[in-house]
DNA sequence: CTTGACATCCGAAACGTTTCGGATTACAAT
DNA sequence: ATTGTAATCCGAAACGTTTCGGATGTCAAG
């Protein structure tokens, strides 16, 4: 039932090596030869054993994506699209994507450690990059490849993909200001994550690029999740001085967000302005529809798959960076002061 | 740097035989012998190259998820979250969750194939399910392991998962003749897919139970998405009798219903009850809060896999079924007539 | 007729495990 | 003293591939 490379050579009356370089397509070897050995091993449907090339070759043609066990319970809708991208691409590349997660939170780097020395993978896509994340130092230290979603500024040591975080905010903000607000508050991600803290940057910026003070009392940190933009909105609401428009650093903050406004009676869109990130499927359904900045998840989750593979290829070349910029998406919950 | 059994051996004074069967805790190997290998592994950090493990053993510890590439642009909420469990449970076994499409949409069987001879995986999950899918036959055909996420009324000669959606569909049905409703529409999914179709008789039987009758025109086949929940929509309501509420099969479609009506000047809630199924992130924040069946896919997830797990280990048991039962949320897009 | 170059093929080793079939020792039972 | 048993250990083969270092044959050039 199983066939083999053996197998083929002797139906084809030829040796093992020789069917084995015909098949790879080495130069040593007849043209009509290839072609013969070609339609016997078609014939016979032969594939080869992966286990025994890895073993020969010392590559596993695959990349390992390990999710943090915490962030693996919540659904989040962006990263259904980003995967999409990834397996996408992989499969375009012949590489298997392996998807695993940590069982031990404590232990990531020894999960990240496990699959180094298993061989299982030949490198690694690490998604929420954190700052000073210990994994990169880590992977960085035994030298392999890997690629992270998220970058910090100014660190160019390593590979990475990110969106224009710093220039979606930014576009957020001018089309607050064009409306007419001035104070203006941020709910940001928990700032560890170089995502979120590249977004308030980009927040900070975008203010003073028209002059305006960031009030430090407007600036409050949160969760992921729609519950804490709730609440955090809450807060900022009850402020002497609340805000008239609120920028979230994700659409499911935004979203938390819009609820608590609506509680107390105000109409989003006219009373306060309130504007996501992401522009996550929901985004489109709230009511009010969401202002939001569009990234393409999918397009991430490519391009994240391209530069490790870039990587792999040729490790010692300087680290890739990729930086994809978003546009912004006017909808009803933004409106004139 | 490579640390191997050999390595291993080597310093522990003993033979590669023993510091294998040591290693994987055979008994015969004296305990103290056990842990001195133990920690001469620990020390030198050695991991067992997993290529040549499974090349040996002829086991992948992999299970194996293809998904169609049509599915695969598109976010589904659900899936992310189906997703987490799979890949939460395949750590716990220890297994190997990996994730791939197939290129050529018209080769997906060929993609299995090749997979089931490289030895890859040693089994498969299989997602949307369709009525006398040539996947199943063809698995059926290798006696190789699967689970499918569906199943068909009747037939029960594979492993499967599913929610209850019929129970499920009825509970929706129950909920609505309470409120008065008798001329309740149907939008259904692509009727080849198992659940689609589950789901439809679970609508069927419901208005049956109550003594009405499902209007055939007032049963439509749509698309998976809210664009076409929303086309479907404005058709139902074009009717010369048209219904007072709309039972869609997933949430997405539902979404796309309530657009259609708001449109129309219709308050959903009063006007109209509208109904959708899976209780994704977004049916809570729609306007107003949607109505909807709560199943939960990280369970389903899980479930899925441990029971391919089990079926992996168990080739020739009778094959597991797994139903799980879901609960009616009820918010405000339903109301009496 | 020799030589060299080229095209084409192949034997054997190796990758790192697991496991079959013993080998060795210690010791109790005969 | 012999045998049997149990507890430990180990040598060597095998899994299926790739590849190094040739071997063989052909043929044109000298």
């Amino acid at each position: 039932m199983k066939v083999t490379l053996r197998e083929v050579a002797k139906q084809s009356g030829l040796s093992v090596t020789t069917v084995s370089r015909a098949l790879n397509g080495h130069d040593d070897v007849a043209e009509e030869t290839k072609q013969a050995v070609q339609s016997v091993a078609d014939a016979l449907g032969y594939v080869p054993n992966l286990s025994a090339r890895r073993l020969k070759t010392e590559k596993a043609d695959a990349i390992g994506l390990i999710l943090p066990k915490e962030n693996l319970r919540f659904s989040d809708p962006f990263f259904s699209d980003l995967l999409s991208g990834m397996v996408e691409q992989s499969a375009e590349y012949g590489l298997e994507l392996n998807i695993t997660t940590s069982l031990d939170t404590e232990k990531i780097e020894e999960t990240y450690l496990n699959y180094i020395r298993s061989r299982r993978v030949d490198g690694f896509i690490i998604v929420r990059a954190q700052h000073d994340d210990p994994r990169i130092r880590m992977l960085q230290a035994h030298d392999f490849p890997f690629v992270t979603f998220g970058h910090e500024e100014g660190v160019s040591n390593y590979p990475f993909v990110d969106d224009d975080s710093k220039m979606g905010i930014g576009l957020v903000i001018d089309h607050l200001v064009a409306l007419g607000h001035q104070r203006i508050a941020y709910i940001t991600e928990p700032r560890r994550f170089m995502k979120a803290e590249t977004r308030l940057q980009g927040f900070l910026q975008g203010m003073a690029r028209w002059g305006l003070t960031a009030v430090p009392n407007l600036i409050i940190e949160s969760n992921f999740r729609q519950r804490s933009g709730y609440a955090s909105t809450q807060e900022l609401l009850d402020r002497d001085n609340p805000p008239t428009a609120i920028v979230a650093a994700n659409d499911l903050l935004a979203i938390g967000a819009i609820n608590a406004a609506r509680e107390r009676g105000l109409t989003v869109g006219k009373d306060i302005s309130i504007t996501g990130f992401d522009d996550i499927l929901l985004a489109e359904y709230t009511s009010p529809p969401l202002t939001t900045v569009h990234v393409s998840p999918h397009q991430m989750g490519q391009l994240l798959c391209q530069t490790l593979y870039d990587v792999m290829n040729n490790p010692s070349a300087p680290p890739p960076h990729k930086i994809l910029p978003p546009t912004l998406i006017i909808r009803g919950s933004t409106g004139p002061i």
